[in-house]
Order: C-alpha cells, then sequence, then structure tokens
DNA sequence: CGTCAGCTTGATTACTTTCAATTGTTGTGG
DNA sequence: CCACAACAATTGAAAGTAATCAAGCTGACG
C-alpha cells in the first residue's frame, strides 16, 4: 500500500505540524496510510460528513469551501503542501464543516481520528502547534470577514489575488500567479459573481495592474497590487 | 486590593475554563488581580494594542470589534460571564486584533500573560479547552462569513437578533431580548447602515415578528424568528 | 425649555446582481 | 482534420438592493 510518489512520514519533508515529533511518533503516523492520489476537481471530503481523520498536503492546492444559500459556494480558505485539513471538525468533535477539493492533481496522506487525537493527548508540542493553527485560521477568517463586508468588489477582487499570491506564489517565471482559477472559483473567493469577477478583472487589466493571458493572470507588480488593497480611489 | 463584587478565583463559579483547574493553579490565579469593575461604554483593550494577558469575564456583556476601512466598525463576538477575552492575540504572540468594550457595567479580571502561558505550558486539561474554545470561535467566524455575504440586510438582521438572543438571552419576562444596542450598533453586527437596520425592523415590528418598544425589542415566538433565519420570502 | 444625540423617513444615487445573448475554448468522435 | 457538443468567458441591458444624503422628529437631561 506505499506509495512511490511519498516518503514515509519519517521521511516526509513537507514542513507541516507533524514533522516536529519524535521518530517513533512519526513512525506511528505513517503505517497504513491508504489511498492517497487525488486527481484534480477530486473531492477529499464533504461538508456534514463524518470525520474519519486530518488529511495532511504532500503536494497539490486544495480549496476548503462553505456551501451558502441556495448552494452558493463560498471559498474559505486554501491548503498547501505541509497544511493539514480537516483537523478543526475532529477537534470538536464535529462533522467535517467544509468541503475539500483538490484544484490540481494532489498527493494527501491521511492520519485516522484515533491516531491524531492520542497523539495530541501526550504530545504538548504537538497541541501547542494547533494552538497557533487555530489562532492563525481564526485571524484570518475574522479579517476575511471585515473585508468582505465592507470592500467593494474590486477591492475585493484585489484581496483575493493577493491572497492566492501569499498562499501558492508566482510560476517559475516569477509574475505568472501559481494557481489559476476559473472566473466562477475567483468570485467565490470574492463573493460575487462571475460577471462582475469578469468586469473587474477586465478593469484591472485596463488599467495595467494585471494581465490576462486566458486563464492565467499575470502580475509585473505585485507591490503595485498590494497597495490597491489597502487604499482605493 | 480585592475587590468585594468578586469572589476570588478558588470560589469562582463563573464556568470559565479556569473553573476546572486545580484549587493550587486557582490560588495562583487569583493573586493580584488589579482592577476590574468597567464601566458601560468603556474600552477593556485597543486593537493594536500590546497583550498584557486575558480577560474573564465575571459579569456583565462586551463586545469585540474590528475596525474597518474608513474606520466602520464591526462587531465580531460578543462576551458574557464565563468566557475569556483576548486570548487569541497572546497564543499568536501578537498585538489585540480587535478591541473589547463594556456593553453594561461589568466586573472583568485579568489574567497576566505570563500567568496565563506558563498555566497552558503544564497543563493538558486547558490546553485542551483552548482548543475547543478556538474551534467553537473559527466555526462561528466562518459560519458569519457565508452568513454577512450571502443574505440579505433583512436575513442579517434577523440573524444578528438571534446571536443576541443565544448569547444573552431575554429578560426576566422572557421575551425583551436581554441586550438592548443602538440601532448602529446592530447595525454593525449586521454590516449594514443604521438606515436600513432602523427600516428593517420597522418591516419586522409590522409583520409582527418582533415588537419594539423605544430601544426594546420584545419577542413572542422566538421559533418563528429562527425559522425567518433560514428560508426567507 | 433649549439642546444634543440618536432615531426615523423620504428621495436620490451608486453599485451589483441577474438575465439574456454571443463568442470563445476544449475535447470527442466521425 | 473538421464538426459538434458542452462548457466557460464575455458583454450589454435591466432590475434590484442598499448606501448615502438631507431633513425632521423625539426624548433625555441640564
Amino acid at each position: 500500500m506505499t506509495n512511490h510518489k511519498i516518503p514515509a512520514c519519517t521521511h516526509c519533508d513537507n514542513k507541516s505540524i507533524f514533522c516536529n515529533l519524535s521518530e517513533d511518533n512519526k513512525e506511528v503516523l505513517g503505517t497504513g496510510k491508504g489511498h492517497n492520489f487525488f486527481k484534480k476537481g477530486q473531492t477529499i471530503f464533504y461538508e456534514g460528513n463524518h470525520t474519519i481523520g486530518v488529511f495532511c498536503v504532500y503536494s497539490g492546492k486544495v480549496k476548503l469551501s462553505k456551501l451558502g444559500k441556495d448552494g452558493k459556494e463560498q471559498i474559505v480558505r486554501f491548503s498547501k503542501p505541509g497544511d493539514i485539513i480537516g483537523y478543526r471538525a475532529l477537534l470538536s468533535n464535529e462533522p467535517y464543516q467544509a468541503t475539500a477539493i483538490a484544484l490540481e492533481d494532489s498527493y494527501i496522506c491521511m492520519i485516522s481520528k484515533e491516531k491524531f487525537l492520542s497523539l495530541l493527548d501526550d504530545n504538548t508540542k504537538l497541541s501547542t502547534s494547533i494552538i497557533q493553527l487555530l489562532s492563525k485560521d481564526l485571524k484570518g477568517a475574522e479579517q476575511n470577514l471585515i473585508d468582505l463586508t465592507q470592500k467593494s468588489v474590486k477591492e475585493r477582487i484585489v484581496e483575493s489575488l493577493v491572497l492566492i499570491i501569499n498562499t501558492f506564489g508566482f510560476k517559475a517565471d516569477n509574475k505568472t500567479i501559481a494557481l489559476s482559477l476559473s472566473r466562477q472559483e475567483l468570485a467565490n473567493i470574492a463573493g460575487t459573481s462571475s460577471e462582475s469577477t469578469i468586469r473587474t478583472l477586465a478593469t484591472l487589466n485596463k488599467e495595467g495592474v494585471i494581465k490576462l493571458v486566458g486563464r492565467n493572470i499575470v502580475v509585473h507588480d505585485f507591490d503595485h497590487l498590494k497597495k490597491l488593497m489597502l487604499i482605493f480611489d
């Protein structure tokens, strides 16, 4: 059941919170990890499902989203290699509160509920990491709240682009955003419609802030973009 | 420096996360707590300030808010007796991320940073509680996000009323909401303007869902109100 | 009884969404 | 290689929602 694409936990260097565990603990972590390849577009778990464990991203990109009114999707967070997913539901012993979907072909390990919770139980360092993580996510969520409720569509789109860049960075050319999303998905981050997203991107394109190349977005001057996030005409 | 209005931590029964600590720990917690009366409207700490410790509400009501664009306030959470405030900033070693203001005369204890963190360090139970708390807050924040971005002003107002009722309940008559806010503050929860809030309250009043009595809001049929939160015409 | 702050109401304006129609892209099978 | 289907992107127009602006109004309080 071993997967050639993924090293054992004892040799994994994805900088996850598990990397600092003792060798023994990592050994335990690594046994019987099951399937762990997810094709682009494939769902890792659904909002409302019972928890089975936490997922740890080895490679690829993942979106976490919730369904709102009339099934409208709101993307709440992204995950990249080294991030763990689904831990919040597990910690408060609830169903998963969001749906996780692979945005690209991804290798993702699953650590069972029991294993994770027992590790947490006798490992101060791990629980400290978890606390840090939760704090960070909470901060992000609250900031996101302010941003989405008080800013205009244009500002929110800029905000979303900056979020994506901060999470995934640029491609090898150092200016093409490393994640290419559909207009609809971008709209689902900014909390707007795809049409508004298209119009706003067109404006930003015309203003020279970004350059649209098919689905890809090229940013020549990241600082300029970030400045737009703060103050807007 | 003892305050007659507040019992020692060893005898406090506000159901905070500290109540389950050992007697010894509570003893430590209780030494030198300083000023702890906050008048209505008084600020407990400001967004951006250095952390000095966590606050534990003994009695009263507190709002936590952040400043958005143009200094517009967004209320992010309420705290009631037994709740602790300001812990998130402390855990991630950042300035306070929100401003805490007493909504009524309140008695609030302060536990210093050092004391709190050292307690956390050698107390698994406490760190588990903290994890639970963070998880709960994170869930709330993410739900709030969806609600504020996808719902209409009317739905958001209803949502806000339900939040207040769930947090503080009703007065002795069992139908008057226990917290009376200004229209502006209510608007700041729902993320809208005071005018829209007024108009919406007037509509709900006319529809018989609520009854406006000065600043007080009377709810005869809480279930009806809650139903409006879910599906709306 | 005047003042001030908060509340209320109506009118106007700005911004977004929604709807509808068109164009562009991609993958598939003949 | 082309035609076609399916889906995504784009554009324009119309409709809707809520914010803003501009007055009055009200009630508490010195």
